[in-house]
DNA sequence: TAGGCCATCTGGTCCT
DNA sequence: AGGACCAGATGGCCTA
């Protein structure tokens, strides 16, 4: 019995890991396996886009959600250092044997089914409880593992402190359109499709003048190239990003733009019946609005 | 101390 | 039936 639950829980963690199938909501209906070098080009689906995970590219992870509370075997803790959220004082963490018991808990030791009595079915209840709080503590520890991961290939700034998964994702969405107004630009080139990206600038200012050069500067702190001189990426977030938490802009900077909801889930908004999305399309809707963000002129063809 | 952010629990819904 | 996904509730930690 045991090892057939084991046997689960070990593919559990490798779907989370990465090892096996795609982490995301296709690999959960429709499991598709592409090389690398063609995991961006393979599909419109931007959802097909999505390449396994390389085995190794984060063993801590993997091994945290081996041993992560709930789905860990007995007596052994997470890697020390690893995922700082971790809650140390995780409330009632759940046990292999425990789910084991959970399933086999209606037959008996020959297999047979056995008649549930009250008591058993109260048992039976709260150790399904039990397992679905382990697999949601699972799923998400997984998306926690991808807001690190987008956090690692967005720049970022010399703070020390973690983006909020607010801040990241906004963070993504604006370089996500850099880039592409950058592959859109006339003479911008692309040396490799996934990894790197290089583009014809301009010295100083963008506008033509002499003759171009052709540059890729490392950002600062995720060895992510971006064809802008070193910090400039990193200074244009920090002036632009809109964020309401202030973790990005501070408070003061806030306040002179139009007043905004606090809260990074964007509630109380004017626009908080929208997606997000919709309520950036509607924010930046008039050329006199985008002309105000001071964005350079590659945002502002959008 | 209030507010932001987060992890976890929980019950509901949908899908296979 | 069981698992994935989602959103609300709750409580802890951290910082200004």
């Amino acid at each position: 019995m045991d090892g057939l639950c084991l046997e689960g829980f070990n593919k559990d963690a490798k779907e989370m890991s990465g090892f096996e199938v795609q982490q995301s909501g296709l690999g959960r209906r429709e499991r598709r396996e592409y090389p690398p070098s063609l995991a961006l080009m393979d599909s419109s689906d931007p959802r097909a886009w999505l390449a396994p995970v390389q085995p190794g590219t984060c063993a801590p992870h993997a091994d945290y959600l081996l041993h992560s509370p709930g789905s860990s075997v007995e007596g052994v803790s997470p890697p020390a250092g690893h995922l700082s959220n971790f809650r140390k004082n995780s409330k009632s963490p759940v046990k292999v044997r425990e789910l084991c018991r959970l399933k086999g808990s209606l037959t008996t030791d020959d297999g047979r089914q056995r008649a549930p009595s009250s008591e058993t079915t109260n048992v039976v209840q709260k150790k399904r409880r039990s397992a679905a709080n382990a697999r949601e503590r699972r799923r998400m520890h997984g998306l926690n593992h991808a807001f690190d991961e987008l956090r690692s290939v967005i720049p970022a700034f010399d703070n020390e402190k973690k983006l909020s998964k607010y801040d990241t994702l906004q963070m993504a969405q604006i370089y996500i359109n850099a880039l592409s107004d950058l592959l859109e630009s006339p003479g911008a080139k692309v040396d490799s499709p996934n990894r790197s990206l290089s583009a014809t600038v301009y010295e100083g200012d963008n506008t033509p003048r002499g003759s171009p050069t052709t540059r890729v500067f490392p950002t600062q702190l995720t060895g992510m190239p971006f064809p802008y001189e070193d910090a400039s990426f990193a200074s244009f977030m920090e002036q632009n990003m809109q964020s309401p938490t202030g973790t990005l802009k501070s408070e003061s900077e806030n306040s002179k733009d139009t007043p905004r909801s606090n809260r990074s889930d964007g509630e109380f908004s004017p626009h908080s019946h929208f997606s997000d999305s919709d309520e950036t399309h509607l924010e930046l809707q008039s050329e006199d609005e985008l002309s105000e963000l001071k964005l350079p002129p590659c945002i502002l063809t959008r």
